[in-house]
DNA sequence: GGATAATTGTAAAAAAAATCACAAAATGGT
DNA sequence: ACCATTTTGTGATTTTTTTTACAATTATCC
């Protein structure tokens, strides 16, 4: 006669989760420089949050500080891992492997614990054969064959120009589950059930003159 | 004895800002491709939300879209640069000139109509001297005088170390408004009236395979 | 030119998220 | 061992944001 007690599920709202994944790396961080434990003070600080929405994001994970002295860096890492599915890799490919995908990817930061960039795809053939690159790569229109064989999740996607949103189909065809948009232009799944992420670095340069021009009144 | 009438000062919420700045984006983009109005609806779908979400945030700029036959690119797209503050250019800088940094420089999408890229920051001074950019470039100790003396206001980082958040500081130190950072740690300003938008392309990553994991309830 | 369809703008309601306030628990110094 | 301090966890409150619903306006088709 066992109730379903642990069964708390509660959906975890999106603000949350995107300071989660924030925290995550502070914590990587912190854990890498040797620190051992930090109070919701500290985070809230760093991540330029109040440190009540800090403990109230992290009653979403259940227990997990200590009153007194804070939260104990190890354990609210594995909780956030655990809590959000980082605890096992994820497959990933690049699309595009002009410069800047080429740049992206010869950042060996990019080869984290969490991610596994195991393809990568470009239109131009001549460009793959002549790239010293240690994953394989395939030309683009291989992309829903080689999503589905090798079960990638996640694609990158840097390209400059008008075959974003072509590319952008097949991945989807192909059943890839993520998009992180580098490229300039505003993606729009077919599929609603993808999720796409863009990254625009004008568009950020954009949000924060905005930022300081209405909350500052400059001008 | 007139009063104020026109003063409908009424502050522009946050994601109302961030939205804008993606639909600014994607009227660039249809007016270079000649297309002349948009629906609330439309824009709502390209952008993933509701149309009443877009109709709401377009209140904020006053009378904007014809009952009918919907909104005016060319007229929508001068509204947002004027209620937030694209109509003039700003200088901007970037900081670390290594593979990644320089691949976004020479992506040509960078020089737009709205930020004007006026220097170049990097420790390695070697590397300043073999690099073939147009832009002046200073080593980083420099970036205190340049940001003053250019009057540069925004900046992005793209460097892969610890140097982040020492840089940040001088950047702060020269009196920047707002800094975009692409390196792997998250940044935290000692001046809490400069802001600081984190882009980090694993976080991305994070954020994506998170939703798939909770919302969709894969392992 | 009139009926039908499309579309905006907004007031009101609902939902979501952030903030507050404080009891309870742990720590650390003496 | 005690007291002052730190810090968490959480129910209640407030604020913010989204959604709804619909009247008013314009375009379009025959």
């Amino acid at each position: 006669m066992s109730a379903v007690v642990g069964m708390n599920i509660m959906a975890i709202p999106r603000p949350t989760i995107a300071r989660l994944c924030k925290l995550y790396s502070l914590l990587e961080e912190m854990n890498d420089r040797g620190q051992l434990a930090l109070s919701s003070n500290d985070i809230g600080k760093r991540l330029g949050v109040g440190s009540h929405n800090i403990r109230k994001d992290l009653t979403y994970l259940g227990e997990t500080g200590t009153t007194g002295s804070g939260y104990d860096i190890k354990t609210l890492k594995d909780q956030i891992s655990r809590c959000l599915g980082f605890d096992r890799k994820r497959k990933a490919c690049i699309v595009g492997l002009d410069k800047t995908g080429t740049a992206i990817l010869s950042n060996d930061m990019f080869f984290s614990k969490n991610f596994d960039i195991v393809a990568g795809f470009d239109s131009n053939i001549n460009r793959l054969e002549t790239l010293k690159i240690d994953i394989p790569l395939y030309p683009t229109y291989d992309i829903p064959v080689v999503i589905r064989r090798e079960k990638i999740e996640l694609a990158l996607l840097t390209l400059s120009g008008e075959t974003a949103q072509i590319v952008t189909e097949k991945l989807i065809d192909g059943g890839i589950k993520g998009i992180v948009n580098f490229s300039p232009v505003v993606l729009s799944s077919s599929d609603s059930s993808v999720y796409i992420s863009n990254v625009d670095i004008i568009n950020e340069f954009r949000f924060l003159s905005a930022l300081f021009t209405l909350e500052k009144g400059e001008g």
